[in-house]
DNA sequence: TGACTTAAGGACTGATCGGTACATAATTAC
DNA sequence: GTAATTATGTACCGATCAGTCCTTAAGTCA
């Protein structure tokens, strides 16, 4: 068997190069000049491993998703309890503020607001990562339930939903010029809602 | 005086449909070609008329924004309640998932998500946009206050930013896929951190 | 060495992007 | 009528879009 010319770039490397120009810039507004230059390969390396611009998009919203479900479950297993994880998360958009300029936010959120219904396959992927990034929270909710950090009475998969919304409107708000501050009060107020 | 020959087309008209086609796409998935489609104007009518892209674009966010300020301000005044008009408000993304399909969401954020950095002149319409609708809800807030619906206590800025940012959060997730029984239940869940 | 396989370089594609130039049409003022 | 003014239609612009093709380079295997 031949192997032939080994590859000149790491692919996993390049594919994270291209979720960050997604991440930053969104589908349409990444060029293929953008994400060549960000990926560091030419254009027939491109499209011999990656096939589109289409197809990495979809890679780089499993990449993103698998790896933000990775870190939530981390942070929570480390987490002091159900509740400080909640609270943590909730305040993650004040944190892009202060951080990096622009903040980001959500990829797949970021996703779900470029291309709602017109592209089924991205919406299938959306969807996927708005149900598995609930899934987490509503562990981390039981968590609390369980030690009555959260009244138990509560339906846990509805406080889940009500914890993504959360987020996903703070991390919107970071980007129409909400200050930290504010957004740390809201985030508290919102964790209110949850005891 | 000479007035020259005269508009074949409404400006206001041509305006409002421009702005349902960037509701609908976005700013960068919107072409001319859909613009002057919707507009049923021509290329020559458009330019002299509208100037650019982006010139028309930030038109569309005011418009928007004025018609959405007056849509809510009018809810307001006929509402029986505050938190009665609060409410209808939250639960708007679920009538938006079972009205038109795909849901559009609401172009203040959805701007604010498509390009939140890359351009200082929207970003201020839309911050623009942002406080604005925070104001309305504001109002709402002080008059459940001053009926005892809402704790007197709690700071409205705080609470208006608040209810924002989850209407914001469940138009997200109404395009994420969300059904609209859940997106109801969340609203309800929302609710109850103002009482 | 040379056959085979696969990767990278680079020229090239048609389509479309937003935007411009200019001729023509429709109106008012005189 | 004619001049002046403004709107529309149409051809055109260079730039860029995503994507293809073909040559050349860099490896393995015999």
């Amino acid at each position: 068997m031949n192997q032939g010319r080994p590859l000149e770039f790491d692919p996993h490397l390049a594919l994270q190069k291209a979720m960050e120009v997604f991440w930053r810039r969104g589908y349409e507004a990444a060029s293929l000049q953008n994400l060549l230059s960000a990926m560091a390969i030419s254009k027939s390396s491109f499209y011999q491993t990656f096939g589109s611009k289409h197809e990495l998009f979809q890679r780089c919203l499993q990449l993103f998703r698998e790896r933000q479900v990775r870190l939530m479950t981390a942070a929570l297993e480390q987490a002091p309890s159900g509740k400080e994880f909640l609270r943590t998360m909730l305040r993650s958009a004040a944190s892009e503020v202060v951080a990096d300029e622009p903040p980001k936010g959500c990829l797949i959120m970021n996703t779900a607001t470029e291309f709602s219904g017109r592209d089924a396959i991205v919406a299938d992927l959306v969807g996927k990562g708005a149900s598995q990034f609930t899934e987490v929270f509503r562990c981390a909710i039981e968590r609390a339930q369980s030690v009555g950090e959260i009244d138990s009475g509560k339906d846990a998969e509805v406080l889940a939903r009500y914890v993504v919304t959360t987020i996903s409107g703070l991390k919107t708000m970071a980007k129409a010029g909400m200050q930290a501050t504010a957004i740390e009060d809201v985030a508290e107020l919102a964790l209110s809602a949850l005891s």
